[in-house]
DNA sequence: TTGTACGCGTTATCAC
DNA sequence: GTGATAACGCGTACAA
């Protein structure tokens, strides 16, 4: 009933070789054994069942094969679409991943950085919480990284400097959207944004003031209102912009779906007396009784690329790359031509 | 720019003392030091900022502090809604979480159980691949896990036997929730389930049938649809089951999803025409046009659950527990009183 | 009571 | 070219 483990010695003992060429041959590192010894061994390997001892390996490597990754919900759709595909990228490379939630909360965010780095992983994919993003949180987050010597790219939310990141292009696809309104004859916009302190709302504002500037058009500063990326900021932006714009545009399908709840209440529908977009494109907008006019981030490949990217970085510690991903617009039923 | 790790010599070194006795003291073990060196350890190890090294430790005491869990699909909002409380939970205890997805495929369980076993994990977190619960897979899963010599519990899905599983009582669930039904006056009631080799629908079948004899009734065999747990088996069901009876009951929310689309093709009523129920309470649920009358998982406790039962046995190897969560009837709009 | 020495399983260094 | 041997950093039995 005891752990029957094999182990490298046992390999080795039973080959009659040295434990150093069975290391080397299975690891397939240049040896100048022969062909025949390195068969002997592969078969005792397998006959044994022999498995390296990761643990044991790490401590001499000072590698653990292990991805830590920090992301503020994974009860976001967003993010668990994004972990799961992270995840069978990184298992292509040999890598495991070790998963963290902050809650959104600046605490946790150092917590669990700190216990990451402490686990010794390889490397880091971090989203940040939108409270480490401020201003007065901001550093200690960024030291905590760099201090740390560990190759990290930050996930769609970031800080300003020279860190590795990947993201969508907020600002085109902000451009985009609202070209959209106008085009279809919307003059008199009202918005509704995330959080100032994410990138992700500020560049979509961006987006949002470039197209209205190339069309001529103005926004009346009270028609933008922020909040965070929920349903309530929906409906209280839908309390406030229903009845003053022809068209809103929710800087999340989540803040969209509030504004429908209100408009419904409110005897307003969608999209014949007000148009509406959203952003993201989570499951329940094509399925709407009204079905979402929106934008699809690139899940898939921002995290194919988030892999690619640190596996990169693991490997050339120097390594440096910021990756902007293009989002596609999705036009479906919730905006209406109100030309002519 | 060295790697400036402190080790536990340097702690020792910085105080004269062996090593043996900062071991002892950081570990809180009992040791009969005076309290003044305990002081002079912990104060130098804080300066030093010495950190255990976890592979180090790892290697000598044969632990991890990592527990494996392996899902079918992180995207499914019940699996992350889990996997994010698992997290919070096992952290309480000091362990990180391997993340795995099978995608529903019998070959990637095998894959990423082998693989966490292998990284030699503390315990496992396991719910199968519908596949792998299939009668020639079943048994190699088993004897994988058993063999492993690892604590596992199945969460949700499991196969017969007696190993320690924590899920909800999918029968009582059942039974309630087609009681409610007929309580509103249905007698003809169909019933969209997921695949029979899951325990959670032949369960939930159970309890139909049980309250459906209670009343004396019967259902037509016709009027039980089999599929899997998505949208389309719900459109499917829908197109068969819309007409012929006076209520559904969809085995999960999406599926209910199903049914709405199609009703409303239909220009089909819910529930003025027909009443619906789900099962699992999602999200999206709750802002439906009519809002959907399900019952909610107590996903909460039940990962609460779930990682206790693995902590305790994680202690003791003996330790077996089979442990099955109540859950909510949710009553919200979508069946109507057709009595009288 | 305190400290020494060894084991954990692997990789890596260096004489031979 | 090959094979002892020393790390890696921590826990622990055992000797002093």
């Amino acid at each position: 009933m005891k752990k029957k483990t094999t182990t490298l010695k046992d390999v080795a003992l039973a080959c009659g070789v040295s434990s150093t060429a069975v290391s080397l041959v299975l690891n397939h590192k240049p040896s100048n054994l022969s062909e025949k010894t390195k068969q002997l061994i592969h078969d005792q390997a397998l006959a044994l069942g022999y498995r390296p001892d990761p643990t044991a390996r790490s401590l001499a490597t000072k590698k653990t094969n292990t991805i830590g990754v920090l992301i503020p919900d994974i009860s976001n759709a967003f993010f668990s679409e994004a972990v799961r595909h992270i995840q069978i990228e990184l298992s292509k490379y040999g890598y495991d991943m070790f998963l963290c939630n902050s809650e959104e909360k600046y605490a946790n965010d150092l917590k669990y950085l700190e216990l990451l780095i402490s686990r010794n992983v390889d490397g880091l994919i971090v989203t940040m919480s939108a409270e480490s993003l401020t201003d007065n949180h901001q550093a200690s987050i960024q030291s905590m990284l760099r201090d740390s010597k560990i190759p990290y790219v930050l996930f769609d939310r970031f800080y300003e400097g020279d860190a590795s990141k990947v993201f969508v292009d907020n600002e085109t696809s902000g451009y985009e959207l609202t070209k959209h309104l106008i085009d279809n004859g919307h003059h008199h916009i009202g918005v509704i944004t995330g959080p100032l302190v994410l990138n992700s709302s500020r560049d979509r504002l961006k987006g949002v003031m470039k197209a209205l500037n190339e069309a001529g058009l103005h926004i009346n500063p009270e028609h933008i209102v922020t909040g965070f990326y929920d349903m309530e900021t929906g409906r209280l932006g839908g309390k406030k912009l229903l009845n003053q714009v022809s068209a809103i545009f929710a800087f999340n399908d989540l803040q969209a779906f509030g504004v429908i709840e209100t408009a419904k209440q409110k005897g307003i529908r969608i999209p014949e007396d007000v148009s509406l977009v959203g952003f993201d494109d989570i499951f329940y907008s094509a399925i709407l009784e009204t079905k979402l006019t929106t934008v699809r981030q690139p899940i898939y490949e921002m995290s194919q690329a988030l892999s690619n990217l640190l596996m990169k970085m693991v490997k050339d510690i120097n390594h440096h790359e910021v990756i902007r991903c293009p989002a596609a617009l999705i036009v479906r039923d919730s905006v209406k031509n109100i030309k002519s």
